[in-house]
DNA sequence: CTGGGCATCT
DNA sequence: AGATGCC
């Protein structure tokens, strides 16, 4: 999650006055560059924004999945070695964001950890409070998983000719530096309507998803920003324009500003800038000279209070990544399992987004004693369109055996893996998104709002006038002011499911029962494989002849023969034994809550195995029924030396037309290194232990897709991330 | 013993 | 492709 500050110091110093005039949106006219502060904002009326920040987001999550989380004293997210957050009961202990898990149970032995280095529950939650706002008024902007910035400019506006009666009316929650009771309304009615609003999202999104969160109303998003954290959990705060100087000042340090990170905030202190008085007062021409024009004056805006930025819709994401860090990984066959596991995961998710990726990235981080912080490199490339095309289509397990060697053949532009290496990180990702399908405009009201939404947010070059009116003009066709009730109709759908555990995966396995007619046929092939397989292992020396003639049809007995013996010895042996317990740590939490069966009570014996993502997912679910059948889906280890399970993740075996290594394409495969074809090989013949639980489905219906329905409707891939399936 | 995931800009 | 920033 964030970082580990966030709370305001209250530090009322003296600066103030004298800015109090700079703070107008004037720009100085010496601006070398396209000043991002333009006068058209000034010709605008006063903007009404809105930053909502949910309380310890993660936290949340897991206790609406496991309500008996709540009534425990502590509960923390564990990724790795990190608590990336803990509910408010642990924070009284004094736990931070951000700590070690070695520290924090330092503090507080007692402490419940849940890991949480799997998103998807967090994204799906994070993405309705998302569609929530929306349906309110498309003007929302997401701040990672749980802020969310809303132009409310016109919705206020409208109340504002609405309200008869000004002078009974006051300000909801907490005005910054002022007695709430004491402020009038009338001297702020639009602050005070947006703080009515922000009241009554909040309640919304608490009646109807079960969260709560601080919101702060301001006249820009970085005032917002600053001032929803004033009282903190479940909490909002108005900041009214008066009171701009107050709140930056309390900064404590240049590096508490959104948008000064680590590294901007060396440079400044290399210059002698600290606090924020240091930079208001330090000459532009000279920090123009340090960072350039544009970043100069939006510094100096940023000190003295001014931003601009539009709230931009954010519409669906522009990437989809998976990624997983580990203390070590040094061998090829290691890099190359873990990136076919984060590239099922990430396919399952791209299938779901419905848009196809046409460029591929594979980043690595190299672990290195002195830069141990971040350094990471990247190699993409495009998608050839025929793997590609298999990710929306759906065939997405034969997308995953394409695009492993792919990725492979990236990590060898980046690694020469006859030589050590040390690898602390591997990130997947998909990019480039496109739009699939003429089909269809908004049929459901919400997807109108979308209809423009995903268009690319270009650089934003234009002076936020234009993107003013563009918003304007969403706001009056579709800014709904809750009191007329419309939002019902949209919200309804989003409203119960939360509190229940939801299947994270149902919606897929509905689509997975009817997609694995081929893979039952394969199934059967499979025993005869298995056989094959236990002959081999139980002597090994006879491989070639003996088994040739048992190998699955898709496999080409000649090209088999042609490999070296050793390698064929490989294919038919039992699955690798994965002696990789460094990536996941087994818990150290000691749980002391019963019947929480997602709570790792006591460290699982075997490191927690490679799949973690969606899978991880599954196997947490709450869901008896789903638990149930989880269980049984450890095969024996020595399966299949092929690749094919009923309902796994991986069927390399497909039609019968497939020559050699199964699916994948021969070209790429051929220009891989002779050491990699063979990782590959070794890598596919591997049945992975841990399956993918579709639940409990009828496999009996093969419905043309009942993603069809859902899917076709969807040119614009952002409905379904606002849509619980 | 520093997550995992997204965006923007150059 | 990398750097930087946000959570």
């Amino acid at each position: 999650m964030g970082d580990s500050e966030e709370e305001l110091e209250e530090d009322d110093t003296e600066w103030r006055s004298s800015f109090l005039d700079s703070a107008a949106p004037a720009v100085p006219a010496a601006a070398p560059g396209p000043s991002l502060c333009k006068p058209s904002a000034a010709t605008s009326a006063q903007r009404v924004i809105l930053h909502f920040d949910l309380d310890c987001f993660y936290a949340q999550v897991e206790m609406i999945r496991n309500p008996a989380l709540r009534e425990v004293p502590l509960a923390g997210i564990q990724q790795k070695y990190i608590i990336v957050t803990c509910n408010y009961v642990a924070r009284d202990l004094g736990l931070t964001k951000l700590m070690s898990v070695i520290d924090a149970k330092e503090k507080c032995p007692q402490l419940v950890l849940v890991k949480g280095e799997d998103l998807t529950h967090y994204r799906e939650m994070s993405y309705k409070v998302t569609e929530l706002l929306m349906s309110y008024c498309p003007l929302v902007e997401r701040l990672g998983f749980d802020e969310n910035f809303m132009d409310v400019t016109e919705m206020v506006e409208r109340r504002l000719t609405q309200t008869p009666d000004l002078n009974n009316f006051s300000f909801t929650g907490h005005v910054y530096n002022h007695i709430s009771a004491n402020v009038k309304a009338s001297d702020h009615p639009r602050m005070a309507l947006g703080s009515h609003i922000a009241a009554e999202l909040r309640e919304a999104i608490h009646n109807k998803l079960g969260l709560t969160g601080c919101a702060g109303i301001a006249t820009n998003k970085l005032l917002a920003k600053l001032v929803s954290g004033a009282f903190k959990p479940n909490q909002q705060t108005t900041l009214l324009p008066e009171n701009l100087c107050d709140i930056i000042g309390s900064l404590s340090s240049l590096r508490k500003v959104p948008g000064i990170g680590h590294q901007t905030a060396k440079r400044l202190q290399a210059l002698g800038l600290v606090s924020i008085q240091d930079l208001q007062s330090f000459p532009l021409k000279d920090l123009v000279s340090e960072f350039g024009g544009p970043s100069a004056q939006r510094m100096k805006n940023l000190v003295i209070a001014v931003d601009d930025s539009p709230v931009t819709p954010t519409g669906a994401p522009q990437s989809l990544s998976d990624e997983d860090s580990f203390k070590k990984m040094a061998s090829t066959k290691d890099v190359l399992q873990k990136t076919q596991q984060l590239l099922s995961s990430l396919v399952e998710r791209m299938n779901k987004d419905g848009r196809q990726p046409l460029t591929f990235r594979l980043t690595i981080r190299r672990y290195s004693p002195t830069n141990k912080w971040f350094s990471r490199e990247s190699k993409q490339c495009p998608i050839p369109n025929h793997i590609g095309q298999k990710i929306p289509s759906g065939s997405r397990d034969d997308a995953v055996l394409q695009l492993v060697p792919l990725a492979m053949k990236l990590f060898h532009k980046m690694v020469d893996s006859n030589a050590p290496f040390h690898l602390t990180l591997i990130n997947v990702c998909f990019s480039n998104l496109q739009t699939r399908g003429a089909a269809v405009s908004g049929k459901g009201s919400i997807t109108s709002f979308f209809s423009h939404g995903t268009s690319p947010r270009k650089t934003q070059t234009s002076s936020s006038q234009s993107q003013q009116n563009g918003s304007s003009q969403a706001a009056d066709s579709h800014c709904m002011d809750h009191q007329f009730s419309m939002h019902n109709m949209v919200t309804q759908h989003t409203s119960q499911m939360t509190v229940t555990t939801e299947s994270p995966s149902s919606y897929e396995a509905a689509l997975h029962g009817s997609r694995w007619k081929q893979s039952s046929v394969v199934a059967v092939k499979d025993t005869r494989l298995q056989t094959a397989c236990r002959a081999a292992r139980s002597d090994s020396d006879e491989t070639s002849n003996t088994v040739t003639h048992r190998l699955p049809p898709n496999v080409d007995p000649e090209v088999f023969e042609l490999l070296p013996e050793e390698i064929q010895v490989e294919l038919l042996s039992p699955a690798y034994v994965n002696s990789s317990p460094s990536t996941s740590t087994s818990s150290s939490a000691q749980a002391t809550v019963p019947d929480v069966p997602h709570i790792q009570k006591a460290p699982s014996p075997e490191p927690s195995q490679p799949f973690t993502e969606n899978i991880e997912g599954a196997v947490n679910e709450l869901d008896p029924p789903c638990r149930a059948t989880t269980v049984n889906n450890q095969r024996p280890l020595a399966t299949s030396a092929f690749p094919v399970r009923e309902e796994g993740r991986l069927s390399f075996v497909e039609s019968s037309d497939c020559k050699f290594p199964v699916n994948v394409d021969p070209e790429v495969f051929s220009e891989l290194p002779p050491d990699v074809q063979r990782e590959l090989m070794s890598e596919w013949k591997q049945q992975k232990p841990v399956l993918k639980v579709p639940s409990s489905r009828k496999p009996g219906r093969k419905t043309k897709d009942r993603k069809a329905a859902g899917k076709g409707g969807q040119a614009n891939s952002l409905f379904k991330y606002f849509k619980p399936t």
